[in-house]
DNA sequence: CACAATAAGTTTCATTATGAAACTTATCTA
DNA sequence: TAGATAAGTTTCATAATGAAACTTATTGTG
């Protein structure tokens, strides 16, 4: 396959997003921390996904910044695997991918789960707006590019 | 590999939603078309992805009902592919991974291309809030499951 | 119209990524 | 302390991917 090619150096944060979460099984691993799992086992048990992988995955994961692994047992050598802030971040992310499955991949009927308010009970839903608040959809937006004379202009 | 495991039958949205556009390039693919390609060689040349894979995944996301492929010329045989409205309906899903990515994955100073409202340049964001229009976030919100006992159940 | 140049795929082949199962330690439990 | 779990790692077979060559269909040019 000749490594598959990295994003990572693409003006786009959108390509650069999914260069880090974008691979199988990231995103799943996600979902499931923020459902609340911490330990190998659950996240290989409730995925069904090679340990091997799993493995892989997690380290990733953690490289990255998006997960964080602390020992489960003071001294132990075994780990839980936390999502940091920036994987907390994510939280939309989530929520976008939840809210286009219900809108068109289940049938009429047909029972999901669903997100909703701790407190009150209420559903959880998501809107693209703009920074005054009004709210827009694709039609209404358009993406500035960044001037070829700039794309290289790096950090510190 | 024997075969990736689907998740179309899982119950939780986000699941389906990231196996009908979860694998690789997918989304890089339907992110081109949002900043208007429609033609083979356009997102091959964007992407440099394989053609034969770039074939398989528009294939993929024609069958899907995510694009739709038309007839370039009247009576033609090539194709241009545009967005369904089910594709158009993953707009929230791109804006939250740019904003994400923005967040994230720049360093301090580094340009990046930006999402704004055509008429006005405004910014556009995104918000996670409840559906009486609170905004929330992941440590008020809950997953919802389906009782073991309704799963089964499917569509008409 | 004839001929060259593109565009859009498809085929073939080499290589990487993944899955499954067996194996290895470390940790927990009775 | 012995057996049972948990968390990985290793090994091996197979699927997915990438690159390049190849095939048609379409477009452009004189």
């Amino acid at each position: 396959m000749v490594k598959r090619r990295s994003l990572v150096s693409d003006y786009c944060p959108s390509a650069r997003a999914l260069d880090a979460i974008g691979d199988w099984w990231s995103l799943l691993i996600v979902r499931d921390a923020f459902d609340g799992m911490t330990r190998f086992g659950e996240f290989q048990k409730s995925l069904g996904i090679a340990r091997n992988i799993l493995s892989e995955r997690l380290r990733t994961l953690t490289a990255r910044g998006i997960l964080e692994a602390v020992p489960a047992a003071a001294g132990g050598a075994r780990q839980e695997y936390r999502l940091t802030a920036k994987g907390r971040d994510l939280f939309p992310v989530m929520v976008a991918l939840r809210q286009w499955g219900e809108q068109h991949l289940f049938g009429p009927g047909e029972r999901h789960s669903s997100l909703i308010e701790r407190d009150s009970g209420r559903k959880v839903t998501l809107t693209v707006q703009t920074d005054d608040g009004r709210p827009i959809d694709a039609d209404g937006a358009v993406i500035l590019k960044v001037p070829e004379s700039e794309k290289q202009r790096s950090p510190s």
